[in-house]
DNA sequence: GGGTGTTAGTTGAGTAATCAAGTTTCGCAG
DNA sequence: CTGCGAAACTTGATTACTCAACTAACACCC
């Protein structure tokens, strides 16, 4: 309960804070993140669909909506004609770094003046053992720029 | 961000036990949690909606539909002609306490099986400490049958 | 090489929320 | 008692998803 009451209040303020500067949801920003992790700046789309939590047909219209805003691209993979990788652009990464910067700063300084240090990896390591806490990536800390993006960004 | 993934994961895990079993949504649940926990088993509409964690609207929606299966009523306050009160029917007791029982038990088996009491005391302070947590009701773990609807019940 | 099942992805229809802009009621200042 | 701002809703249009049903490509077996 508490789980719920904190997430849903701190997602809806992230969630305005997004959108506000920048046309951006969560799970926009989620993706963007997740990619530009991604070790060729680029994920399948399913896989990219399991790690930040919606069904295919949710990253499909998503991706539709970031790729007309020219965040992110298409790319075939050669071997597997059925899958198509997502990957971010030059401009996707713009955002990301800017949002994240404004964004993720008010995160951790939220959390600073809540907890020590020792609480805040207390409290992950109770809920990393929740079902579903470690889909997709485990959050390396810091991971900038670290791609060679495939082919197709804008 | 493990917050988000666990939150997120359970949460669509239970909204789909809730669906199978009845037409109810997570929100239509703690929604009907809210009132039965209530003194009168009513709630103006606007403490509820901010209880739940969502907009005036989204109430208005989301009570046309319970209205609609005749778990909760109308009632109108007589002092200030402004607010209307959401009351729960016997109806609505019924299909809370069913899927209570089913779900939270499910629940309660979950944390059980990854916690100790212990355990989940220091998640739960951890958890009081981020904003929103203690929004709406304090949670007050078994309260089952205390009520005297209002008036409108059905 | 032609079925059979599985996986990746898209599309149509529907739902639960949102915001912005209304209406009605209330409280209050002059 | 009249006007004026704020509170408690409601409504119309939009959004971000969902599921169910589809197509296309692969994998394998015989």
């Amino acid at each position: 309960m508490r789980l719920a009451n904190a997430h849903g209040a701190m997602e809806r303020a992230f969630n305005h804070e997004l959108q506000a500067s920048g046309r951006i949801t969560v799970t926009d920003f989620e993706v963007l993140r997740r990619l530009d992790n991604a070790s060729q700046g680029g994920m399948r789309r399913i896989d990219l669909a399991h790690a930040v939590g919606v069904t295919p047909s949710g990253i499909t219209r998503l991706l539709d909506g970031l790729e007309a805003s020219g965040l992110v691209a298409k790319d075939h993979c050669t071997q597997d004609h059925r899958v198509t990788y997502a990957v971010i652009t030059d401009a996707g990464r713009r955002v990301l770094r800017c949002t994240a910067e404004t964004h993720l700063s008010g995160l951790v300084a939220l959390f600073a003046e809540r907890f020590t240090p020792a609480e805040v990896d207390q409290l992950v390591a109770l809920l990393s053992r929740l079902p579903g806490a470690d889909d997709g990536a485990p959050c390396p800390a810091a991971k900038a720029a670290q791609a060679t993006p495939a082919d197709a960004a804008a």
